[in-house]
DNA sequence: GCTAAACCGACCGCGGTGGTAGGATTTAGG
DNA sequence: CCTAAATCCTACCACCGCGGTCGGTTTAGC
C-alpha cells in the first residue's frame, strides 16, 4: 500500500468538485453522500487540500467547496502531495521545498549509498506519472468519457479494467 | 514513505552479495556487522529473498547466501516484489499473477471509479523505474563506478547527490 | 436568532512495522 | 563425536500512524 486512503478520499472529492460548475460552493455533505464517505473525515481531508491552496471555501449557509483553478490546469502531482506530503519512497528521503534530496545515511563513508539511486528513480517516475495527469482528464473518465490519446496508453484503460471485459 | 525498511535493508543486503564472488557463501553475521544492522531481523528479511528464489544458501559452519543468478540478470522489481509483496499504489488494488488489476470498488456503478486510473498509471511509473534498474548497476554505482547513461538520466544522478557539491 | 455549513482540536482502537528472544537444525573442522 | 558457526523457525512485543469519531466554535444566509 504506497498511498493512504487520505489520497484516495482527496482525489475522489476533487473530481466531485471538478464535476460541478465553478465558483459554486459544493457542501461536504453532499460529496460524503454521493460518495459513501464519512464527513467528519473528509472534512480533515479536504483541510490539507484548502491550506494547499488547491480549493476555496466559503462558510455559513450555503457554503461549501470549489476548486480554486479549472481543473485542466491542475496536476495531480499538486494534488498527491497536498494530501500524502512529499513523496518519498523511503524514509531516509527528506526532500525540502528545493529540488535536493537528502539522506539521513553518512553521506561519505567512501561509497555514497546505492540504494539512493534506485529510489530516486522511483521517485521519479511516481512523480512524472502524477504529473502527467491532470484533474480534468479524470473528471472526462468518470463522466464514462473514452480518453484521447493524450498520455494515456492503451495498456492504462486495460489494465483500469475499462476495456473489453474479456 | 512508500516502502518499509524491509525493502532498504534487503536491497543493501543484495547489493552486498553482489560484490561477493558469486557460489561463494556469505555469512549474514558479516553483512549486518558491515551494514550496521540487526543480525535478528535480517534474517527475516534475507528469507523473503530465498522463498522468492534470489538468494540460495548453506546451513551449518562456514554456509551464507549468494545470489542465484549473475546480478546483471535481476531486475530490481524482482527484488522489491520479494521484500514488500505486490506493489500496489492504494489498498483496493488486488494484482493477481497475471496483468489484470482488480478493484474492490462496485464495479457497475455507471461510471468506473476514476481514481483506478490514476493509480494504475503510478503503478506503471513505479514498476518500470524498479525493472529499469538492475541489482549490477546498483552493484557498480556502490563501488563508486560513475554510470554510464543506461537508463539513468542526468537528474537521477543529480538527485542522487553524486553530481556537483552545489 | 435559527440553522446550515465550514472550521478546529482532542481523543481512540487497531494493525502493521521494526524489531527481540529463544530455540531447533544443519554442517565443517578438530 | 563434539563443538562452534551458521541457517532456520516461531512466538512475542512496543510503538506509532491510520482511519475515524466527537464535541464544540465560528461564520453566514434567511
Amino acid at each position: 500500500m504506497i498511498f493512504s486512503s487520505k489520497a484516495e478520499y482527496g482525489v475522489r472529492l476533487m473530481i466531485e468538485l471538478g464535476r460541478q460548475t465553478p465558483e459554486h460552493p459544493t457542501a461536504l455533505k453532499a460529496i460524503a453522500d454521493a460518495e459513501g464517505l464519512p464527513l467528519a473525515y473528509l472534512e480533515q481531508v479536504v483541510a490539507r487540500l484548502r491550506r494547499a491552496g488547491l480549493v476555496r471555501s466559503a462558510r455559513g449557509a450555503h457554503g461549501g467547496y470549489w476548486l480554486s483553478r479549472p481543473a485542466d490546469q491542475i496536476s495531480m502531482d499538486e494534488v498527491v502531495q497536498a494530501l500524502e506530503g512529499s513523496i518519498a519512497p523511503m524514509e531516509c528521503f527528506v526532500s525540502d521545498h528545493t529540488e535536493r534530496v537528502l539522506c539521513s545515511h553518512e553521506p561519505d563513508a567512501g561509497r555514497g549509498c546505492a540504494t539512493k539511486l534506485l529510489w530516486t528513480r522511483v521517485q521519479g517516475g511516481i512523480i512524472r506519472s502524477l504529473q502527467a495527469t491532470t484533474l480534468a482528464e479524470l473528471v472526462q473518465f468518470s463522466d464514462g468519457v473514452a480518453l484521447p490519446i493524450a498520455a494515456s496508453t492503451a495498456r492504462d484503460t486495460v489494465a483500469a479494467g475499462v476495456a473489453p471485459t474479456t
